[in-house]
DNA sequence: CGCGTCATTGATGTGCATCAAGTGGTGTGG
DNA sequence: CCACACCACTTGATGCACATCAATGACGCG
């Protein structure tokens, strides 16, 4: 919450946000299907969302990291829509959305702050289909990276280096790839010096060339 | 507003929703980098929604018919970051949008409304990256003329015949496919004796077969 | 140490893109 | 009212990016 609020106004937020829940690796926080009652905003560890359907597909939706808030398909229809996996321990805040409702009623800052949350969501999810509708693989694999190198940087990590806490095939999944094109790519972005991949470590030498492969130069 | 709400709160509500614009075919409602101040409810007519890149690649993200609220990806940043083309003449209802934060701060029903339909957008973009990452041409159009179709239904159009409001270059970049695509793919149901297409006039004969198209036989 | 999971790499196949030609419907101006 | 141009659409021929199938290799954990 990056705004600035009586301290008794903070008090009553963190009131809400008292509640706190820990998942373990490869536990599932919510599950499609399952009663809607709160919102989450993920304190430590990293989840994968993922929608699957009658026949067994599965497409990952998102991850999401220290910060972010999941569970907004779960409003319209009173029942989460997706799976919330942890890809790692994780702890998040839970906050029960008829709480957040109420308070947002009388805080106009949350409010705001809420709408933000869900607009963000839309825009990203924007963003996703762009990239799944039009982007080939290289494209796909390095607005990925870019994205979750700068992700990370915004929490104090390095913005060259990075650990994957998924599998190749939950990147596929997400980027609508197979797991073999997925590793492939990476191959072949070490190969040409752009990275440097070991096993699920990533170290990112070019990223001006990442940056050059989403956006291929535009000048005339 | 499939909602009970008292005459006064209704008469409130009427007041945000007062202002009315009309849309020229082929006009844009608003645009990309354009300044957030409204949403929009549909009265009339059928817009797509695009985000267009530097690049000058171009998703179409979604289609929106009367009844629904287009203009959300604006609230996170203050300004749109997609456009929005009338595909045929059309009106709609102008919200400004902290006035509508105003009110639904009042009318606990309006909160709870706005709520969902934002995360009704959230869901159906999931519903999309699904289509988008895992699923073949043929599946693809079949989803989205049952989605299409239902939608119509709902807003008591016919269950089996329907008129395309956009091209099928835009229904290939909705769909992540190019237009050649999309005519074959309407032609091969068209021979398989699924639908009957003559230009942009539509008439499913299977809806079952364009289901199971959608959701291959799971038994056993 | 041995087994399971995840990842890499190669060989082959295929679904869709691309390129290209032609058709039909619509609108415009002579 | 017709000739023409334009645009959306259809259909065919070819190519390519990615999927699929298959074998092997690298970790990590009990």
């Amino acid at each position: 919450m990056p705004i600035d609020l009586s301290q008794q106004e903070l008090d009553r937020i963190d009131e809400v946000v008292a509640v706190r829940r820990k998942v373990k690796r490869g536990a599932m926080l919510f599950r499609n299907g399952e009663k809607f009652t709160n919102l989450y905003a993920i304190r430590t560890g990293f989840f994968k969302t993922c929608v699957d359907t009658e026949d067994g597909r599965d497409q990952v939706t998102g991850f999401q990291m220290a910060g972010e808030v999941i569970g907004l398909d779960g409003i319209v229809n009173d029942q989460h829509t997706c799976n919330a996996v942890a890809l790692e321990d994780a702890e998040v805040c839970v906050m029960p959305f008829d709480r957040l409702e109420e308070l947002s009623r009388e805080i106009t800052a949350l409010q705001r702050h809420v709408h933000k949350i869900m607009s963000r969501e839309i825009v990203r999810e924007h963003g996703v289909m762009l990239l799944l509708g039009s982007m080939r693989a290289e494209e796909r694999l390095a607005a990925f990276l870019l994205n979750l190198v700068q992700r990370l940087f915004a929490r104090g990590f390095s913005q060259s280096e990075l650990v994957l806490r998924m599998t190749r095939e939950e990147i596929g999944s997400y980027l609508g790839l197979k797991l073999e094109t997925v590793s492939r790519t990476f191959s072949k972005f070490a190969d040409e010096g752009i990275v440097e991949v070991k096993q699920r470590h990533v170290r990112i030498l070019k990223i001006d060339a990442l940056k050059e492969i989403v956006n291929p130069q535009v000048c005339n």
